[in-house]
DNA sequence: CTGGAATGTTGGAATGCGTCCAACAATACC
DNA sequence: GGTATTGTTGGACGCATTCCAACATTCCAG
């Protein structure tokens, strides 16, 4: 099971401590007035080490969602049903960050970035499925206009489901709703 | 009419200038590589004076797509019919600088960056359809589906055209095939 | 106990984007 | 000539992000 505790210098932070600096922050001051520098002040580490946690500052918001797309990224490629794959994407999901985020979007000013955010990851959720859908020799935009279907209808159901407060909704509960509208080809 | 050279001091450049001098310099040394002021230089102005003609760098490459986006947004607020305004848009598509990125993403080394930058876009022009297409008293994701499904048609019309080289295809074509791939609800 | 090897942290410098502003320049009109 | 208008310019600033070399802490082997 490999327990933690190997060897070397042990970690001084972890991305849950950042994440939790970061977002309190963000309530009280916004995100764009919030530096990097403010995050690290708070959890106790110096400004370099930020980058040994997060790629980004937008990063401490959408890192555990880009994690729970990469495994449906693998799922897709592994031939996994891609109505499965995103259903199970939405059982792993965990109130974190990005529902923060998206729930106080107007305190902490992040409406615009959120959106820019999400967009990129909805193209990529969309092409992910696009590329399993395509059949062999349809060079047409078919398989890229049914994964931005799907793809959309995952994020809108994220969004409603984080929207709703918390326990108001079930993520799987939603998905399913939003899946079943996309018409079948 | 109204035909320029009104009053005040005369501008030291355009946007057709400064987008030229760019994309030489992004078809040299790649997007990333070149800054703001090599583009400036060669324009023959102030790196100040650039964000009196751009917002940012990459907006070089969508400014004239934005202004047609922002066209099709007035239309849908204004009642036209969304194949209507889809088409018309493709209309007034002439080949510029986005055109030229797309087809020598691999030049400029901007794949990554044109993916984030359409993916904005891409879930703008959505959300405008899908406000025009949603039906009073329905809070369904099904709007926000079927707007993503044209959205997306739209999309991967311009780039099939944009990438099938000059001439080779025409837009408005490319779009109303697109669009008849979109499953009717 | 000692000396790596592995892993992390830290501070500093550098780069470049985007913002802001005050000073200056060129134009049209009165 | 005077003045309102519109643009340009240089400079400064804050910030994100990258890179790096110096240093710290741990484990393990001998």
């Amino acid at each position: 099971m490999d327990s933690g505790a190997r060897v070397g210098r042990p970690k001084a932070s972890s991305r849950e401590t950042l994440a939790e600096a970061a977002c309190e922050l963000f309530l009280e001051q916004g995100f764009a007035a919030t530096s990097i520098v403010d995050i690290t002040r708070r959890a106790g580490v110096s400004r370099s080490s930020f980058f040994n946690y997060f790629a980004s500052k937008s990063d401490i918001l959408w890192s555990g969602f880009d994690e729970r797309l990469d495994v449906v990224a693998r799922s897709l490629s592994d031939g996994v049903e891609v109505d499965a794959a995103l259903r199970s994407f939405a059982e792993a999901f965990a109130p974190d960050s990005l529902a923060l985020g998206i729930v106080n979007a107007a305190i902490m000013g992040i409406e615009s970035d959120l959106e820019s955010e999400r967009a990129r990851r909805q193209l990529r959720l969309s092409g992910l499925i696009a590329d399993r859908l395509r059949a062999p020799g349809d060079d047409s935009a078919a398989a890229d206009i049914d994964g931005a279907a799907r793809a959309a209808a995952i994020f809108s159901a994220v969004w409603r489901w984080a929207g709703s407060g918390p326990g108001t909704s079930s993520l799987p509960d939603e998905v399913t709703a939003a899946l079943a509208l996309v018409l079948p080809r």
